[in-house]
DNA sequence: TATATAAAGGTCAGGAAAGGTCAATTATTT
DNA sequence: AAATAATTGACCTTTCCTGACCTTTATATA
């Protein structure tokens, strides 16, 4: 465990448990500095160690000013839309299953109404349908976009 | 948020916000004077940031006495707000402007972070982001039945 | 009245300040 | 030895900031 990119996601993730926001933001060329090594091992740490799947999101600005930020996402006991999320993966997600999981989520006071009315007037609306052979796979990938979002512990 | 046209708009955001008018009116280079930059800085500012689609609008005037006047729109608690969405939105809409339409609409309390970030992460998101324009003309299907769907009384 | 001048704001190109990508190299595991 | 992981550096894109030069408007003056 004593490699550069191991010593990085250490730090990143002890600083990510030290804030109460959910989230951190630092610039790349700083970190790298205090790491010595080139901006581009920040931008490897983060792919390799930051992931959705490990329960993270990185977005980041350019330009002067620019950042980085790392959002933490609800894991573990409490992460109910992984759940949900879990069950979805490598499936396809047709309109009546996506009404029903809709439902599921407003009892169990994980979306509001409104919250739930919208998914539903994006992912089950009329608009597509036709167009796309393969609008199930789309919506189940949708699905997880926004079950991810949801886990974001800033919002 | 360290950069000067972050801040720069922060200020005039405040201001607009003071103000009962609905509009505020300035001169280009004495605020530029109070932020110690070049007079040009202030368009940026106000073409970045003071878009339609985050709800603004720029007029001015040059010459002895001319001015900038930065006006809020309106969108109108009853339902109007509805046409001018639709309109700004039209037949096409790129990832940008939606994100500027987002933050609108979360200024205008139309919209909870929660749901923007929703909506943000299924138009905004990877999975309509190939090479095609198609892209832009779902997005501005789907936003259009996301607005048709904010506008039901039962929710 | 016609015109010159000063006092605004507008535009655009270029440079600087971030972060992003990718391929090549080196180290570590298997 | 081969495969995988880590590291570096060259080059790219986006965003910000400045300065030189341009256009419009008001006003003073011939």
């Amino acid at each position: 465990m004593g490699n550069l990119a191991d010593r990085i996601e250490e730090y990143l993730k002890r600083i990510l448990e030290q804030t109460s926001e959910g989230y951190i933001m630092l610039q790349r060329s700083e970190l790298a500095g205090e790491f010595s090594c080139v901006p581009s091992q920040i931008n490897y740490v983060l792919d390799t160690r930051f992931t959705v799947e490990r329960g993270y999101l990185v977005e980041s600005r350019r330009g002067g000013g620019g950042y980085l930020r790392i959002i933490r996402l609800e894991l573990g006991l409490e992460g109910q839309y992984q759940q949900v999320m879990r069950q979805l993966i490598g499936d396809l997600l047709t309109r009546d299953r996506l009404n029903g999981l809709m439902e599921r989520l407003v009892d169990e006071d994980l979306l509001t109404i409104r919250e739930a009315a919208l998914i539903k007037s994006v992912l089950s609306g009329g608009a597509l349908s036709g167009e796309f052979r393969d609008w199930d796979v789309l919506r189940a990938r949708l699905m997880k976009n926004i079950l991810t979002t949801l886990s974001r512990e800033d919002l």
